[in-house]
DNA sequence: TTCATTTGACCAGT
DNA sequence: ACTGGTCAAATGAA
């Protein structure tokens, strides 16, 4: 992290505050929400917050791409690319081109909630592409890894490990790290199809960041407490006062989708900066936004 | 032909 | 140096 990365140019400012101000006004919006239980607008609320999430995961994300100095490079034009090969080209390979460096590529440094599921299927409502696979040290079995398919379309940055437990073959063990801000969301979501997610099969725990030895080590005893989203409902209900209505909610819509609007705005602009520990900051809260918001759609608020 | 999966290489973190 | 997460060309299925 260079030094520049706390001061930022006044675009950055102006974009910190913008971030700043949508993560405000959707935690009010989420407190708001919450107190509404019947209303018209509830689905189309939940449809407008889950496009905010999306926008602002894509604002982290170009964030995130900012902070690489250099702009990711393609190798398309790498002839007979010896990165990879088959036994069909074993020949390419004899020929030691020196392969183009990757750039761009960043592992992520968990600011986000890690969560896993223990299930006899893998399936869980959502649409996942594979883009990985390894063998794990000491672990029986392969993981897999899945990023969800809206990645590219709308942002969603979830990715989800799938791992077969060692003590039964037929239960996977889940890890899912981020949560969804796709529109798939809504239609996995939706209170007459809200079982396909709570699969019964399945127990789930909840962590934060690092923690994600059980998905390595799942516990011994099939039999375990569910730990759903304790930390993070604490932290969403302090800012839940008193009653409300789809009036009341409306106006903030209107304020949050404005500000994600200036996000983008801000974005295509073209400003160039690098990520602070705002970013780190924002990104955090974002998730707990989302949780709150997964919370109150799986507990029947938003439909 | 298109698209999802496979799989070895690359790269970051420890 | 090692492990694990991600990339991306090759491959196979539809």
């Amino acid at each position: 992290m260079r030094s520049h990365d706390q001061q930022g140019s006044p675009n950055l400012k102006a974009a910190m505050e913008e971030l700043i101000k949508g993560q405000q006004q959707a935690t009010h919006l989420l407190s708001l929400l919450k107190n509404i239980l019947s209303s018209e607008n509830r689905s189309d609320s939940a449809v407008l917050l889950v496009e905010v999430l999306a926008s602002f995961s894509k604002a982290l994300s170009f964030l995130e791409l900012e902070k690489t100095t250099e702009p990711p490079l393609r190798h398309e034009n790498s002839p007979c690319s010896d990165e990879k090969r088959t036994h069909h080209q074993i020949s390419c390979m004899n020929k030691k081109i020196p392969a183009p460096r990757r750039t761009g590529y960043r592992r992520r440094t968990h600011p986000y909630t890690c969560r896993t599921v223990f299930s006899t299927k893998i399936e869980d409502g959502f649409t996942w592409r594979k883009y990985g696979q390894k063998d794990i040290y000491g672990a029986k079995y392969p993981r897999s890894y899945y990023r969800c398919i809206h990645k590219h379309d709308q942002g969603c940055q979830v990715t989800r490990q799938v791992q077969k437990t060692e003590e039964n073959s037929s239960i996977f063990a889940i890890t899912y790290v981020g949560e969804h801000t796709c529109m798939d969301i809504i239609a996995t979501k939706l209170p007459n199809e809200r079982t396909n997610c709570a699969d019964h099969t399945s127990l789930e725990s909840n962590t934060v960041n690092d923690d994600q030895e059980e998905a390595d080590h799942p516990p011994s005893s099939a039999a375990r407490p569910s730990l759903k989203q304790e930390s993070d409902e604490e932290v969403i209900s302090n800012h839940s006062t008193g009653a409300s209505s789809a009036d009341d909610v409306l106006p903030v819509l209107q304020d949050l989708t404005a500000a994600a609007s200036d996000l983008h705005d801000l974005r295509s602009g073209g400003f160039r900066t690098s990520i602070s520990i705002l970013d780190i900051e924002f990104a955090s809260e974002t998730l707990k936004f989302e949780d709150f918001l997964e919370l109150n759609l799986q507990d029947g608020y938003i439909c």
